[in-house]
DNA sequence: GTCATACGGGAGCGAACGTTCCCGAACTAG
DNA sequence: CTAGTTCGGGAACGTTCGCTCCCGTATGAC
């Protein structure tokens, strides 16, 4: 019986997130979401309770679109140091956005936050045990050294991955970045 | 013949220092800082010209005492591996505030402000170069593989310290931090 | 001692913040 | 067709923001 909404609220969550990740939690107003999603604020409100919660559910469509980038990327049956290597490549890619929008909430609101905190977590360990995987894997198939310690180097792997992404937001050369990539898969070696 | 200031302006600054590191530049707002330096707004501004200038001069502050933390640390004729080792593991120490001023304020403020990037890229380059003068002393003691790629491999270190510190920052088990240290000095071997 | 100067303190400026209210309009179940 | 509900739009709420002004006061050069 109530008027059907006219707007397409996946597509204005993306775009939520779009500006979370360009400015910031505290940086990007409740005026600039409605003009980016080009919503009122009314219409804002109604459809997303508040700026928090419209915040939370942008970062998990974010999380969400990166997993399952990630999980394309990583499973199947591509040669192990390849896919990793494309994976890491394409995230400080230029033509991405610059960063992580998980590792810049964890940046800004820390622990202070324990909605975005569990967040964070749950993206991080999700980050680590894909990685980790795929190692086993090549350990499995021989691809990989078999005394390679997966969850170990999976660790160090993901770490590497989150310096990268800042330096990446820092505005670093993306052919250092690469340097950096090529020089993280000897590990693998 | 002016009557002189009452409160120590180097402390001051350290304080504030302290503020943005724990909450962000947008999360502080005056008003916390007024509090946390016991400064009232006029002095503070009489002092400090405004917000962005203390800014400036808190990541100055902090960026100078972490260059001295790390000269101290990385010079002199201490073990090379044992060196490093500490350094970063201090880094993430439980005691430490966790994650790195430097690194907030690149992942909060990005490009967008050209005074904080400049800042960042000399903190970064720095840091880059203390750790890849310590590996070539290394190799020139014979502590380290003659064939270690210093520059490359300092670079990838640094990245590893980012990632840490985020990390930290995020509210990460100290043990797995340290874990990650020791892994990422296998990269010495 | 005199005077110019910068001090610490507190009220208060205009602007922007997150949020809400009210509106006529549009859609759907009955 | 009507009743009921949510819609998009815009004004406006109270609060907090960064910042400034004005105050009486304390200081040091002369």
């Amino acid at each position: 019986m109530p008027r059907p909404r006219e707007f397409d609220e996946q597509q204005a969550v993306a775009r939520a997130a779009e500006v979370f990740h360009r400015h910031g939690y505290h940086a990007t107003s409740t005026r600039d979401l409605s003009e980016a999603l080009t919503l009122n604020p009314s219409s804002l409100y109604r459809a997303f309770s508040d700026k928090h919660t419209l915040f939370l559910r942008a970062l998990d469509h974010y999380q969400a679109s990166e997993s399952a980038r990630a999980a394309a990327a990583l499973g199947d049956g591509r040669p192990v140091r390849a896919a990793l290597r494309d994976w890491l490549t394409s995230m400080v890619a230029p033509s991405e956005l610059p960063g992580c929008f998980v590792v810049h909430t964890a940046v800004e609101l820390g622990t202070d936050d324990p909605e975005t905190e569990g967040r964070v977590r749950a993206a991080f360990d999700g980050t680590k045990t894909a990685v980790a995987e795929l190692l086993r894997r090549g350990i499995a198939t021989g691809e990989l050294p078999a005394d390679l310690d997966a969850d170990a180097t999976a660790d160090l792997l993901f770490t590497i991955l989150t310096g990268l992404r800042v330096r990446h937001r820092a505005g670093q050369d993306p052919q250092e970045l690469r340097a950096t990539v090529d020089q993280a898969l000897r590990l693998l070696d």
